[in-house]
RNA sequence: GGGCCGAUAGCUCAGCUGGCAGAGCACCGCCCUUUUAAGGCGGGUGUCCUGGGUUCGAUCCCCAGUCGGCUCACCA
């Protein structure tokens, strides 16, 4: 990438002065006593006078972030993985050496000071330096400092520069990872088992959606990147693990949007002998609880609406919601009159859809978008629902619910169908779709019937969107403002 | 994949009806020992996204393409 501007030939030249006074501009450790963050906490409250009656010694690691020199003075302030401080560079204090190789420094540049601290006239807290050490030449000029950096491109591709620059995108990257420790600590107190599963799949289940394939070349077989890790970890059920969850990538290959990026972090939970009654109070507790935790509060903004996650959540049925929003009943119970509602809304309809998969266009087109404060709908049609226990008092719906806040999906969950004919029967109409064209229906997998087969006891299961619920708590427009680093098109060279 | 919008200095942006490429910050030089968007004086550092076309002349108009954003379709 010989895209070397003058801004960055200075540097090299700076590079090369300072290699030849002898000095290593790319060296080792540095012990420092103290983080930026560290010293605000602990000495913010102490006076001019205190810091001279009591001179604290401390040095520190980081990149010099912004400079404001005079001749023989300068002001600086470095920036480490806390925070950021103060610095003052003084020709008196440092000697003609020292200040001259000052003087060589950039911002970008990572250095180790060590000084005392004192407060300057504008009472700011600073360390003044007695030496330094250049820990790092930095080569390429950063963004200014009014309106750092904002272009999308350059922010996602190189996220490494956005970082260094925008404070509250390391902040949401912050709250993602804690968002994620919380929720395994949720689980963990509940004693819910952490465990992986196949990232490389045979026969890509667990989902509706398309796969990504790729090839192992010694095995000779062509594998897919898993779209969800639902049939594995029931399998983990039938083998006697009886709360078991996994975070972790699922790959789907389908189109990108802002609430879409084609490798995604997913939870999946599950729990031996209970259903989706259970999984709706759970989850009430699990995301309120979160939220308290991380944020501090469960009533948040998202797109300028205002949502409270404090339980309890509303809970209504897939046809109530659909009666609701003004269906009538000849249409709920009528394939063809459903289809010619769903045509109506816009739907993209191929011809064969049964009558769930109708409503569900009815659903998304009518209910979803309108469901502001979370929301549990419930009792799902069987016929998009394969993996689902069906209601013992209707066939035609199972006991699923999806949860939707601010007009969104957010998770899925379902008693599991745990009866191996049954779910025999569900994967043969599936590849009845299939052959119909649904590239997305799912596939016979022989081996997990198998398994159900065994005997896999009465359970429940839960898929919550990490990406998505971060999106929601840090009020994040879009997916990739939420992942370090999200899929882009190759650059061009 | 469709529609709309965008791409000009390292960054953020302006550029009229087609006539020698602009600003602020950053950077370089000089001055400056309490600044924090430090200040003063001087300096423009550019494949105007790429390739064609129209024109005496294109950053600007036309065509094709690349990348990005939003949106629709698809999906979680």
């Amino acid at each position: 990438m010989p895209d070397y501007n003058e801004l960055i030939q200075q540097r090299f030249k700076k590079l090369d002065e300072i290699r030849g006074k002898g000095i290593n501009p790319y060296s080792g450790r540095y012990e420092a006593t103290s983080r930026a963050q560290d010293l605000h906490d602990s000495y913010d409250n102490a006076t001019k006078e205190d810091l001279e009656k009591n001179r604290v010694e401390v040095s520190l690691a980081g990149r010099i972030i912004a400079m404001r020199s005079f001749g023989k003075a300068a002001f600086s302030h470095i920036q480490d993985g806390s925070g950021k401080l103060q610095v003052y560079f003084q020709k008196n204090t440092l000697g003609e050496d020292r200040y001259g190789l000052f003087k060589k420094l950039d911002i970008g540049d990572f250095i180790g000071v060590k000084g005392f601290l004192f407060r300057t006239k504008t009472d700011e807290l600073t360390v003044e330096v007695e030496d330094f050490v250049l820990l790092t030449k930095s080569l390429r000029p950063l963004p200014e400092k009014w309106h750092g950096l904002t272009d999308t491109e350059i922010r996602y591709r190189q996220r490494y520069v956005d970082l260094i620059v925008n404070p509250d995108v390391k902040k949401v990257f912050l709250l993602r990872t804690r968002i994620i420790q919380a929720v395994r600590a949720f689980l963990a107190s509940r004693e819910y088992l952490e465990v992986e599963t196949p990232m490389m799949q045979t026969i890509p289940g667990g989902a509706a959606a398309k796969p990504f394939k790729t090839h192992h070349n010694a095995l000779g077989m062509d594998l897919f990147l898993r779209i969800a890790p639902e049939l594995y970890l029931k399998r983990l059920l039938v083998g006697g693990f009886e709360r078991v969850f996994e975070i972790n990538r699922n790959f789907r290959n389908e189109g990108i949007s802002t609430w879409h990026n084609p490798e995604f972090t997913m939870l999946e939970f599950y729990t031996a002998y209970a259903d989706y009654r259970d999984l709706m109070d759970m989850t009430e507790e699990l995301i309120s609880s979160v939220a308290r935790e991380v944020i501090g509060t469960t009533e948040i903004t998202y797109e300028g609406m205002s949502i409270s996650l404090a339980p309890p959540w509303k809970r209504l049925s897939f046809i109530d919601s659909l009666r609701e929003a003004g269906v009538s009943d000849d249409v709920l119970t009528n394939e063809d009159k459903a289809r010619a509602h769903a045509k109506k809304l816009g739907a993209n309809l191929k011809g064969g859809e049964p009558l769930g998969k109708l409503l569900n266009e009815l659903f998304e087109a009518l209910v979803e978008p309108n469901i502001v404060q979370p929301t549990f709908i419930t009792d799902y049609p069987t016929d998009i629902s394969p993996l689902s226990k069906k209601r013992e008092d209707n066939p035609d719906i199972v006991e699923r619910f999806e949860l939707f806040v601010g007009g969104k999906e957010l998770a899925n969950a379902f008693s599991e169908l745990n009866d191996p004919v049954d779910q025999k029967e569900r994967f043969m109409k599936q590849l009845a779709e299939r052959e119909a064209g649904d590239e997305e229906a799912h596939q016979m997998d022989a081996d997990f019937v198998r398994a159900l087969e065994y005997g896999m006891p009465p359970a429940a299961g839960e898929g919550i969107g990490i990406d998505r619920l971060v999106m929601l708590l840090t009020g994040s427009s879009s997916i990739r403002d939420v992942i370090l680093f999200p899929q882009m098109k190759k650059e061009k060279a």
